[in-house]
DNA sequence: TATATTCGCCTACGAACGTAGGCAATGAGG
DNA sequence: CCTCATTGCCTACGTTCGTAGGCGAATATA
């Protein structure tokens, strides 16, 4: 399956990752724009960022004129599915149940929510048959 | 709820914790050995990992003797509890449904998983009401 | 044309991590 | 008493992260 390499994005990383999961290609000038709801950081500084995401192939640039435009070279779904892996075999020594404990513990969730969960883990024992 | 400053441990922290939460106190020779199983350090890195922790405040020392004596500090259901809430807001948005899928997508649930889940999320219903 | 804005690129810097060397003290064995 | 292993402590080093300054080119504006 080749998973490969999951350098591990950091927590700003991530945040900058989200932004590209959502709105597909962007600048730096957008992606400073878009960030600074919640963060607020130099020019510079997100253009550094950007860069090392390049280097390390979570985005992928494009010249578009005297700019360039940046995207997302890995999906969202696997990468958060290698988080939660990772997040799963080092805090919780591959116990799914004690991940969700966990989570559950902390979090009241909505009906509506439980309902999709329980609904997931039914397709999930459907399947394995 | 003031959770305490949450300072976010990385993976090898998180090794460590783990054994003194399995272990209880421990000394930094025998965190060496029970380490060695799955990762070879030198004695002085492993000395420079619990002295951080201790001044992170993850671990307390205790002398006795010659040498000292570590423990966990902070218990490890509120620390894991953190670890999830961390991942849930920033890669998850908050959404558990959400991290619970991308759990689900990975890894195969046993029956008996699969019944302690729904068991877990059937009592947060009931507390809810 | 002169000035201001935008952008790419190179460089830097403090903090944290993982790694470890080296020294001094202490205790055990011969 | 001398030697050796164990332990604590101080120091260091390369890397990554988050942060950003500054220069030079291109573009827009007055």
């Amino acid at each position: 399956m080749a998973r490969k390499a999951e350098s591990k994005l950091t927590p700003a990383q991530l945040e900058i990752m989200n932004l590209f999961w959502e709105h597909g290609e962007l600048r730096v000038a957008q992606v400073r724009r878009l960030l600074s709801d919640r963060r607020r950081m130099a020019r510079n500084t997100v253009q550094t960022m950007l860069t090392r995401l390049v280097d390390r192939g979570w985005l992928q640039s494009r010249a578009e004129g005297n700019a360039f435009c940046f995207r997302a070279a890995r999906a969202r779904k696997s990468t958060l599915r290698g988080i939660v892996g990772q997040v799963l075999d080092t805090a919780f020594a591959g116990s799914a149940s004690g991940l969700i404990m966990a989570l559950l513990e902390d979090r009241r969730l909505s009906s509506d929510e439980a309902q999709r969960i329980r609904r997931l883990i039914d397709r999930g024992q459907e399947e394995k048959k």
